[in-house]
DNA sequence: AAAGTCTAATTGTCTGACAATTAAATGTTT
DNA sequence: AAACATTTAATTGTCAGACAATTAGACTTT
């Protein structure tokens, strides 16, 4: 292990020891699925309790950094943090700072389709039958017509997420998939009536067409007009008073 | 407060806990700045032993959800988390997913500049006067001689960064500046002669320039000559033996 | 050999104590 | 009365030691 940490003192002791190993993991001292020494060689080392050392450990498993097993042969080990748990991740960050840092809602969906236009682009020349396959799933889906408010919002995350995906690059899927997934409360809030699904729902299949033609720019006039839709059912909901927060479903 | 939590076993107690609190956060039940109830008072209600308690606020205070404060009128606050704490998560994050999950270089590089063109799109249209002179001050930067190739990386991302903040959009500017810092360890990696950076330094000023005369088409050719020269500079690297991970500054 | 049992290692939780820190109340001096 | 010093109370941070729960592996029995 060999980790060291220079005391930058008013931090409390278990922050300084979760940033000593923090730093061990990222810059690769510690590889994934190698295991720590146990809290009590850990608070023997630091000259610490194990409580302390506990709540470091907490710290770190809160960020995947780290998982912890129970057992005789258990222990802390580095985690290979799964695509799922990245997003999760950048899903709660991008909430909490569309939420708590004066993020209008225009600029919310202004980012979701410059990131998914910038997708289209590459998903144009790249993606595959099987992701075609699932975009028109999705439509389908959204055509049903016995579809709660919110089942609707589902599928469409699910659809711009697959866009992602469909430009055959990760870090690009999991950008876009988090983006979107970010905004399902805000997407939430708004109204759709029948005549919108349907609306949506063929816009969608504009993109599905353009993508299968290996058409980017008509890709892109959907999905402008998409954004354009989207914009319009925002204002509806801005006007009548933004109150009454309740999503009555069911 | 009325933090219920339907017991989910095989989950320890203050993972739990930690959920139950989390969620009344992310959904608003808690607003920013309040202070949640003291430790012992959380231990009471949640019938659990202080320390558990203090894993479980641990594990929060790592995503940046709530503060610890000290002293008689302290405790547990729900945090405003700042630009700064969710770029570092997103950093963190990225770095993770690049380091673990079979990320190549070149997927790595194909996102950054994707995300960049699109924000150029809108910067083209936006970027002020100070966005500007702060742009070619980082060009500046990086034709002084005298410049460690950490430095060099680093005036880079900070010029990619500006280019993500001239769009206007705060998620965008966001998302741009944790894609860039992600990969500044890649960047490290590559080797940059001194007419590589003039080079760089070039097709910077040429983003600028067009930025400024708001032509979107000349900011993507320039960003498109970018790209293709850094894949140059890393197909140079991968082939003579990727070994040696010395990154001999000064 | 298979099945069950014991054992040791490890994390999870509990309890109770004390230290450190901070704001507010209280007291003291000018 | 105002300024300053002291005490007090509330709260988080750390510590120590205990026991429960879980798990893998060794051991025993059939």
């Amino acid at each position: 292990m060999a980790i060291e940490f220079s005391s930058i003192r008013k931090e409390g002791l278990s922050v300084q020891i979760a940033n000593a190993i923090r730093s061990a993991i990222i810059d690769g001292r510690l590889v994934v699925e190698e295991r720590l020494p146990s809290e009590a060689e850990l608070s023997d080392r630091f000259g610490v309790s194990r409580s302390t050392v506990r709540e470091a450990l907490k710290r770190l498993a809160a960020q995947n950094l780290i998982r912890s097993e129970r057992g005789s042969s258990g222990g802390a080990f580095v985690n290979r943090i799964t695509r799922d748990e990245a997003q999760e991740s950048l899903v709660t960050t991008l909430r909490l700072m569309i939420g708590m840092n004066d993020i209008a809602f225009e600029e919310a969906i202004e980012a979701r389709f410059t990131l998914e236009s910038a997708c289209l682009g590459l998903a144009a020349g790249r993606c595959k039958a099987e992701d075609l396959a699932e975009l028109r799933a999705e439509i389908d889906r959204q055509r049903s017509p016995d579809l709660s408010d919110e089942d609707f919002c589902a599928s469409d995350v699910t659809f711009h997420s697959i866009v992602g995906r469909a430009t055959g690059n990760p870090l690009l899927a999991f950008q876009m998939a988090g983006a979107v997934e970010a905004m399902q409360p805000l997407m939430n809030m708004l109204v759709y009536r029948l005549r919108d699904r349907h609306r949506i729902a063929d816009l969608h299949e504009g993109i599905a067409n353009a993508l299968e033609q290996r058409n980017a720019d008509a890709a892109w006039q959907n999905l402008e007009a998409l954004a354009s839709y989207t914009r319009e059912l925002a204002d509806k909901r801005r006007a009548p008073r933004q109150g009454s927060g309740d999503t009555s479903n069911n």
